[in-house]
DNA sequence: CTCCATCAGTACCGTACGGTACGGTTCGCC
DNA sequence: GGCGAACCGTACCGTACGGTACTGATGGAG
């Protein structure tokens, strides 16, 4: 108990050495590839070139694992602010469309529809633990550059909405539709997957004749 | 091979017996209280009262008891068809609050969310059979209902849109933004639940101003 | 009554998984 | 060089599941 620290901690400082990452790296290639049921913990152990004590003592359990899975897949992603110079109507467009554009790229990335997918199927028992990080993890995050930016909106006195809530779920709806539940049913490979930026400017035309202020 | 046909069907003529919708029921009912991992052949044949070798028997494998429980499920469900008088503009909302309402309602129900998150689970291997059934059985008839409540408002001169697609997608997307994603993770108990009738207001309002007619 | 089909109940088999324990190896530190 | 921690690889254990086979009971048809 005298030199011991000399730990090798990862870039983002979430308590991972680069070793945990790497594992965790395998483990979403795995559930991305095969779904949950290729992610068995010998599984992991084997494409990670690691052992099963080890996983165990890391992560303690296999819900241990797919926390850790989300909470690394979390840390990765990371929303770039807005916060350009002054918003005139042209440049909220731009700024919706392309916020917009990324939402549906996200949604329709392999890993987030991989880990969706879990959470959701993990979301039966046990108190929808992961449901709940990934909900915190994930929506919370977009949600706020959302909001930063639909307020943003607001004070230049380009958008008009009493609840910001009930706008940013109606900007929502209208870029995402039910395209994300199909998805996760499996519906993807028809090539209708890059119409995104199409999708993307016409949902948020929408938005714009509900709550863009007459100019 | 003479007087062997006075198999009893079932109500609906779709090839089951009685007993086996019997056995069906409560196999949807362990799959809404346990999961997937509830959803066990010994304990559907405990919880039903048969045999493990009847279930093989009349479904197959595993699978075939999935696939079974879905079109049973939908078999249930049916869509009143409106096709109500001539529309005008109040009526015309009317069936598309009580259109969003209902949509609310059955996608927050226990069996649905139960069939959704089974049939996502198993999205990612084989295939996603199970999604497309899920698809083909649900989604396709509420959105036939949807779609025939639209042209019947553009009829009427009452809706404008060219692509009734995209009407329909607007208005799913405005009704349901990331409600049913949130309900399939697990955020329900929150009893922010019962404001659908107000959400399908809002949300009809708003599609109507996207795609009403101006009077 | 007898035959036959169906079915419930149970025992059984092979497999695969989560989790633990152990031997052997590497590597940093004194 | 020698010590100890971390760790890989593997063997191991208990359990639980999907699927099959067998026995006995029921009930309808001839």
């Amino acid at each position: 108990m005298q030199g011991v620290e000399t730990i090798k901690r990862s870039s983002s400082g979430s308590g991972l050495t680069e070793r945990q990452g790497a594992v965790l790296e395998q483990a979403l290639r795995l559930l991305v590839d095969g779904g949950e049921r290729a992610l068995t913990t010998a599984g992991v152990a084997r494409a990670a070139n690691c052992s099963k004590e080890s996983l165990y003592k890391w992560f303690g359990d296999r819900d241990g694992l797919l926390s850790a899975m989300i909470a690394f897949q979390a840390s990765k992603v990371r929303t770039l602010d807005v916060s350009g110079g002054v918003l005139d109507a042209a440049s909220l467009k731009a700024h919706l469309v392309a916020f917009a554009k990324d939402l549906l790229d996200v949604l329709a990335g392999d890993v987030s529809l991989a880990l969706n997918r879990l959470a959701i199927g993990q979301a039966s028992r046990e108190g929808s633990k992961l449901g709940r990080l990934l909900e915190e993890r994930g929506r919370r995050q977009i949600g706020r550059r959302a909001g930063a930016l639909l307020e943003a909106g607001r004070k230049a006195g380009l958008l008009a909405f009493s609840d910001a809530e009930e706008a940013y779920g109606a900007l929502y709806g209208l870029v995402v539709s039910d395209w994300h539940l199909r998805m996760l049913l499996g519906e993807n490979p028809s090539g209708l997957k890059k119409n995104f930026g199409l999708r993307a400017e016409r949902a948020v035309d929408a938005f714009l004749a509900l709550y863009g202020r007459k100019v």
